[in-house]
RNA sequence: GGCCUCGUAGUACAAUGGAUAGUAUGUAGGUUUCCGGAGCCUAAGAUGCAGGUUCGAUUCCUGCCGAGGCCA
């Protein structure tokens, strides 16, 4: 049991014993005590005037006395207004830096015998990665990382939205002016490619419904259809899906495409199967480069027409209703929801028809206890209701359902739009802040004397770092401005400055040696510098818990950066290797092991790596 | 129109209902004979507005204003 719990332990005792009342751990607010004040960790005990009609001073006087009498880690304690300060013995500080912090497995909990799927990434086969799937992936992997290290086993999947009309308009593009070109004979990185023909596609269509526009028969559909007040600009533009859909020829040959594809027709499924293979290789280029992976992997070609059966079974158990028109619903607003479709008049699927049956799916192939599904916020109500849905068909995984749901990302200049040209695709941007951390490593001259390939290695490192650390830093549900100028930023709040903590402690440790550090033990004037920094490692499992419950990778990024910040300032103040005694050094060299441990460890969560110089 | 999320220094981010609201960047200044200066130190600078609950509100509740989203 650690001192917080035995802190907990001893406030419920204290209460019971000195006012005769009962409360539970969770009542009691335990803080880490403000610098200014002596103490460690301070005890709120305005919550306890009431059970024990005494002023808060003298509460926390008589709590005080009673947990250092019960609490052998206290060794003192100070009232300052409701707050209890109290002071851990170094002794324990000490044993917990030396026998916990230094270990191998420090920060990874306990299993907790329950397996979670993390659904991340899924993305459409048509073009390739941006930066929106970049916050995705970086959000989707640490969570993953960060529930295995809290004791969860993880599954890591997505589901590829291989099939539809997008990728049709690829194909469809390819075919007609693509005159045989691969991805080898251009030379392009293959899902580019892919995407190049769907730019071309919507190109091609735009000239087309250009010209029908200026043609009688645009001018007629103006004329008949638009609203009193809608000028023909607004009018065609709101007007695009029906022209789409009903005139365009190039939107007919893509619809009659897709309804080939549909039928099984051998032709259509191989060019299918051609140009998504491409997207499959490029993606597969972007994920390694990333640094993420996935451990199963799901097409909605295969699923998109699951879900039916349950449906069907759903209705005859009453849970859905069929309208006069045949399509089946089913009626939310008990759960402050609306009615909401799960299966249109002609029997074909929406899309909840098939997440409920690809979560069934999951289901009878992982046995997974829970699913996190990291999605953008846009789809909060389809969550919400599909999870609903879930409950209300008595799946058993049911409670245990939760969008991981965050922001868009937008740029300074307002929100990415494709057709504006703004998205920032993802091999780009990586690309970008390794060439970026290249510059900063020659500008400095560091580096110099390493291999070529080594000096590749470290810099890819460090933009990384740059990049997926000014990502994740931000909590998940908040939209974020994404300013690509600060995202290779390397000083301040970054990856690359818990890095450089790291590096300093790696180059220390190089120059200790194989330095004895058994003496370590008996270092017995803990400086509070020192002592704050164990207490802040002290925190990292519990950091890590709350990370997991809260599916909130950006705690880790905070908690890392304050851990470095904080070493970089004891580095500046303190000597290590030269410190006075043999003592001291062998106490510092072990603080500055564990420090680095964690420090890995918490950057590895989040996808993070740490190179050994930079 | 209904519902959801978000409003914190110039900018970007923190703060399980707890003490004098933390950090970064930018700005101004300082810092290297010594373990790595991608560092360290100093200064100025913020809770959208109005109520409510509470010993205590950035946090919870209500209304308004603003940004974004979802559903027709």
């Amino acid at each position: 049991m650690n001192v917080i719990e035995r802190i907990q332990e001893g406030v419920v005792e204290a209460v019971k014993a000195l006012y005769d009342a009962d409360i539970t751990p969770d009542q009691i607010t335990i803080n880490n005590t403000r610098k200014e004040f002596e103490g460690d960790y301070t005890v709120v005990v305005f919550p306890f005037t009431r059970a024990a009609r005494k002023k808060p001073e003298q509460i926390g006087e008589e709590m005080g006395n009673f947990l250092l009498e019960e609490v052998d880690e206290l060794v003192g304690f100070n009232v300052i207004k409701g707050f209890l300060n109290l002071v851990v013995s170094d002794a324990y500080w000490r044993r917990f830096l030396l026998e916990t912090a230094t270990g191998d497995t420090f920060g990874q909990s306990a299993p907790k015998a329950e397996k979670v799927m993390v659904e991340f990434s899924s993305p459409n086969t048509n073009k390739p990665l941006h930066l929106g799937h970049i916050r995705n992936i970086l959000l989707g992997w640490s969570t993953a990382q960060i529930l295995e290290a809290a004791g969860y086993e993880v599954v890591k999947v997505q589901i590829v939205n291989d099939r539809g009309i997008a990728i049709c308009k690829s194909m469809l593009a390819w075919e007609k002016f693509g005159e045989g070109e691969t991805p080898k004979s251009s030379g392009i990185k293959s899902d580019h490619f892919v995407g190049k023909y769907y730019v071309l596609f919507e190109q091609k269509f735009q000239e087309e419904y250009k010209s029908w526009q200026a043609s009688p028969a645009g001018l007629a559909a103006y004329t008949d259809k638009a609203e009193e007040s809608q000028d023909e600009l607004a009018f065609f533009k709101a007007f695009k899906n029906t022209y789409f859909n009903e005139y365009s020829a190039l939107g007919q040959e893509a619809k009659a495409m897709l309804l080939k594809w549909e039928e099984g027709d051998t032709e259509t499924v191989n060019l299918w199967k051609k140009m998504n293979q491409w997207v499959y290789d490029g993606f597969a280029d972007t994920y390694e480069n990333l640094g993420v992976s996935f451990d199963k992997l799901y097409y909605e070609s295969d699923t998109y027409l699951l879900g039916k059966d349950i449906i069907v079974k759903g209705l005859e158990d009453g849970i859905f209703y069929r309208k006069e028109d045949q399509s089946v619903w089913i009626d939310l607003e008990d759960a402050k929801l609306d009615h909401k479709l799960v299966l249109r008049s002609d029997g074909t699927s929406v899309y909840m028809t098939q997440d409920i049956g690809t979560a069934q799916l999951r289901y009878d192939d992982y046995g997974v206890d829970r699913m996190v599904y990291v999605v953008a916020d846009e789809q909060d109500y389809h969550f919400k209701v599909l999870f609903e849905i879930m409950k209300r068909l008595g799946a058993p995984y049911a409670d245990k359902m939760f969008h991981l749901s965050y922001g868009m990302v937008d740029l300074p200049s307002g929100k990415m739009k494709s057709r504006e040209g703004t998205v920032v695709d993802a091999d780009d941007l990586m690309a970008e802040v390794i060439a970026e951390a290249k510059a900063m490593a020659e500008e400095r001259g560091n580096l110099a004397e390493l291999s070529e390939e080594e000096r590749q290695a470290i810099n890819r490192q460090i933009g990384l770092a740059a990049l997926k650390f000014f990502i994740i830093k931000v909590q998940p549900r908040k939209r974020m401005t994404f300013d690509p100028k600060e995202s290779v930023d390397m000083q301040g709040q970054t990856g690359p400055y818990v890095q450089n903590a790291y590096v300093r402690i790696r180059s220390v440790l190089r120059k200790a040696g194989a330095a004895d550090t058994s003496r370590a033990a008996d270092y017995n004037t803990l400086e509070t510098a020192e002592k704050d920094l164990i207490a802040q490692l002290f925190a990292f499992p519990a950091i890590i818990e709350e990370a997991a419950e809260q599916l909130d990778p950006s705690a880790i990024a905070n908690y890392c950066f304050d851990l470095a910040k904080a070493y970089h300032r004891f580095y500046h103040d303190y000597s290590i290797l030269r410190a006075d005694t043999s003592e001291a050094i062998a106490f510092r060299i072990q603080l500055s092991t564990a420090i680095a441990q964690v420090l890995k460890k918490g950057m590895e969560l989040l996808g993070i790596e740490m190179p050994e110089q930079m």
